[in-house]
DNA sequence: CGCATCCTTGATTTCATTCAAGGATTGTGG
DNA sequence: CCACAATCCTTGAATGAAATCAAGGATGCG
């Protein structure tokens, strides 16, 4: 069931015929969500672990006087918090932007199944880090960039993390997201999303239509958006002599801690 | 040696007496370094992990014409980068801003250190959560706040962070940043940074002098910056055992899909 | 003392927001 | 299947925020 979680973090942590087994009978209780639905509210201290199995949902923090800001899309396959989320109430809300469903792993399961295969392990470290390198990016991504710059760095990501999943064609995927959205992800009003992506499809750079992104010329918009893709983590991990514990260390490494799951 | 690291990691993960002597003696090769010395290069694979035991450096990245985006600052406990780093290039650069000294500890003692006690695993579990919600944070604080909020915001942080390590007084720590640098850090021209600060002095909400940061009224800078601590998770992790709803989320609980909690 | 870095100030231009309104799409119920 | 409402997208004009340009002043360092 969890196809697109097993299909994203495989090339990564290649995992054996038991691994998959064992996350498809880890990932369990799938219900449908709406758009607006909110799956995780701030303050709010987790036992499982949410998967999205299909749609789309963001991360967002919120002020008081309303101001929102998404820090992060999730599309199917990804996980709403941290396997092992230590200090465990987390300090930001995920909502649903579409349809979709989602399913839960237990905390404790998560655990002992990470013991038990360095595979797994392998493979949720690797989300993690993968998680926290998008987040720096979006942080220098919302600091340095031009507008312009932002979007189009923005909708190079998408489409390479949508490919990952196997959600996207050569050069287009579905973009189930409102302009409004899209300035609240990338610090930009509304309005000014709308004049931007005016420009980006009179220079032929994209075409977006009933939520359909397509993206002609990849390389013309990597380049306009200045986007290396080494942050996306999609090569695997780089197993280099000295350094990268041994399975049974990380298997231990997990065990040795009960934490607070 | 590694004082700070201690000192910071100690309330969250309860040290032992080994604990605490173990970490001592993991934390080796101490180096000095200068201003503007870079100290992990983009792209490079690390071996160890390299831990900032006095001074100020931050994580950066670059464009290729130049811009560049400070995506956070470390203080003397902090550490350069995952202690467990899989995918293990680093996609973005440290360098010194203050002269300082830093050490390292070995991947590999690390990862044993981190089998043998479940009290140092914890922590550096815990350092690793508590960096990606500060970077979290300033995903949001780039994106939505306004100058003003930006800069009172990354103050406010600052000075929590600099209290946890023993380095600041009541209401005052040191900053040893350039103008250029906190613009490069929160999205702003140097030019506009200075006539921030300004208007903050004016305030009276700080003073900011040869590199000596002083907040005397923390609440009112706080309200400016809608600052809220809970990010820092300096309370360390919440044991609770069973998370009730609040009565507004139980409506939505029963209405909808019993989702997560 | 003199150089280099950093800070400060004013004037101007650019970029982005806000305000306001009209048009297009989508979904819903009759 | 159509009418209607709600949401979303689009456009223009006016305002505001921040960047840029250009210099002068302060501070610290050798």
């Amino acid at each position: 069931m969890p196809h697109h979680l097993i299909r994203k973090l495989d090339p990564c942590a290649s995992f054996s015929t038991d691994d998959r087994q064992m996350l498809q009978q880890l990932v369990r209780d799938a219900v449908c969500f709406s758009p607006n639905q909110d799956l995780i509210e701030e303050g709010v201290a987790l036992r499982h672990v949410r998967v999205i199995l299909e749609g789309w949902a963001c991360c967002y923090k919120q002020l008081d006087d309303g101001r929102r800001q998404i820090i992060a899309y999730l599309i199917p396959g990804d996980v709403c918090s941290t396997p092992l989320n230590f200090p465990n109430a987390v300090n930001y809300s995920v909502r649903a932007l579409t349809i979709g469903r989602s399913a839960q792993i237990n905390g404790r399961d998560i655990v002992s199944a990470m013991e038990r295969s360095p595979g797994i392990a392998r493979a949720f470290w690797f989300d993690m880090l993968a998680t926290s390198a998008i987040q720096r990016e979006w942080t220098a991504n919302a600091g340095l960039r031009t507008a312009r710059e932002r979007i189009a760095h923005l909708f190079c990501e998408i489409i390479i993390r949508m490919r990952a999943v196997g959600l996207a064609d050569d050069d287009s995927c579905t973009l189930p997201i409102t302009q409004e959205d899209l300035g609240e992800t990338v610090g930009l009003s509304t309005v000014h999303v709308n004049r931007i992506l005016q420009e980006l499809r009179a220079a032929g750079l994209i075409t977006l239509k009933r939520q359909l992104l397509t993206i002609p010329d990849f390389a013309a918009l990597q380049r306009l958006a200045q986007f290396n893709d080494n942050y996306l983590c999609r090569a695997g991990p780089v197993y280099r002599a000295n350094h990268a514990p041994a399975p049974h260390q990380l298997a231990a490494l997990i065990a040795g801690n009960a934490l607070g799951v």
